[in-house]
DNA sequence: ACAATGATACAGACCTGTCTCTACCATCGC
DNA sequence: GCGATGGTAGAGACAGGTCTGTATCATTGT
């Protein structure tokens, strides 16, 4: 996503980038306003006059992820129309994928929801609104796709998806990270194979 | 674990306990060494006198945890002995349950390794290393248990564990979290079922 | 007397957010 | 055409707070 191009992007989209990438590599709570600003060549004022404050900053940074995420959904989704069960398993296998870059360091609102614990914190609010929204379409395409029990297979592939996030990060799992495409396809089949 | 007692611990002890239960609940980075020293209502230089500095005693707080971890492993298999396909289950059993629990905020190892990206960090390796053990028993069970492929279904549960984690504290699963049962019941038979 | 501990002040670093000052550049009145 | 004006942005000082870690001194129990 994104070239250099002419170099002279507004300030906004710059401070933007230079903080969605420093959030998600070191983390929030480790990166300050100053690296922000050093990075992305720009001055304090120009930051506090496009976010109101540091979390109005984080909060952009979900958002945008959000969109991007919704995006990369419908991408893989769109490739299997009028299908939910093989929807669903070419979720789990792009995801599993997605883990093995070399970039991939767990999902960003899980994260932020682990470093931000105040519920008060709209950042946090919105991490979970996003888990959410996951949860909602996991849960129609159980339903398109005639599992026994909805609510349990979306709360199996739900905790599966969480662990591919946070195992990716952590853990070593085997080459292409199969284990990921695999279970899933294990528990939608189980879930799904009543007739 | 743990009462109130006689009130007069050593420092050391008291420390450690604060510092657990604050890093545990709040998170490493947000948890100060001045809050815990007003907490455990000791002296700031009784903690630099036990501990050499607070990534000593997170790393204190993680090896504790370690062994308190490794008890709750061998209580949990010891309740079915010879049979090592019970005994899996019945660790994912348990997890379930405790992620229920009001106090329950994931996985110390996991969010330490969240929260502590800098891979010189010794509480980092620790954490790390804690996820390789917990391996290493996952896949010697799937051994004796007769897997198909130990490996893989190693991989399987140690996903559904770590999202079992992750899960508890940002989801909201069905009753009883019995998603997390269910689907490691189902991962297992699907793997030892060959005959 | 002595070791362990409590209380407290302090140094130095870092963090967020505010403020001022200057430079550029487009647009508008004339 | 041309100077004035206003919006956007860079640079940097600064305030007020928090963080880790050290140093000093008083107190307590044995």
């Amino acid at each position: 996503m994104g070239g250099v191009e002419g170099e002279r992007k507004p300030a906004r989209e710059r401070i933007l980038d230079t903080a969605a990438e420093l959030f998600y590599r070191e983390g929030i709570r480790a990166v300050g306003i100053d690296t922000i600003i050093a990075r992305s060549g720009v001055a304090k004022m120009s930051l506090y006059r496009n976010f109101a404050s540091k979390d109005d900053l984080v909060c952009a940074y979900l958002e945008r992820n959000m969109v991007q995420h919704a995006a990369w959904w419908d991408r893989v989704t769109a490739r299997h129309p009028g299908n939910p069960r093989t929807q669903m398993k070419a979720l789990f296998t792009a995801l599993g994928h997605w883990i093995d870059h070399p970039k991939f360091q767990g999902c960003p609102f899980t994260s932020a929801a682990a470093e931000l614990r105040d519920p008060a914190n709209p950042a946090r609010a919105l991490a979970l609104a996003h888990k959410r929204m996951v949860r909602d379409r996991l849960h129609a395409m159980a339903v398109s796709a005639g599992a026994d029990d909805p609510d349990r297979l979306c709360g199996q592939l739900q905790l599966l998806m969480e662990g591919a996030y946070a195992a990716g990060r952590v853990l070593d799992l085997g080459p292409g990270n199969e284990a990921v495409a695999s279970a899933a396809a294990a528990l939608i089949d189980g879930a799904c194979a009543e007739k």
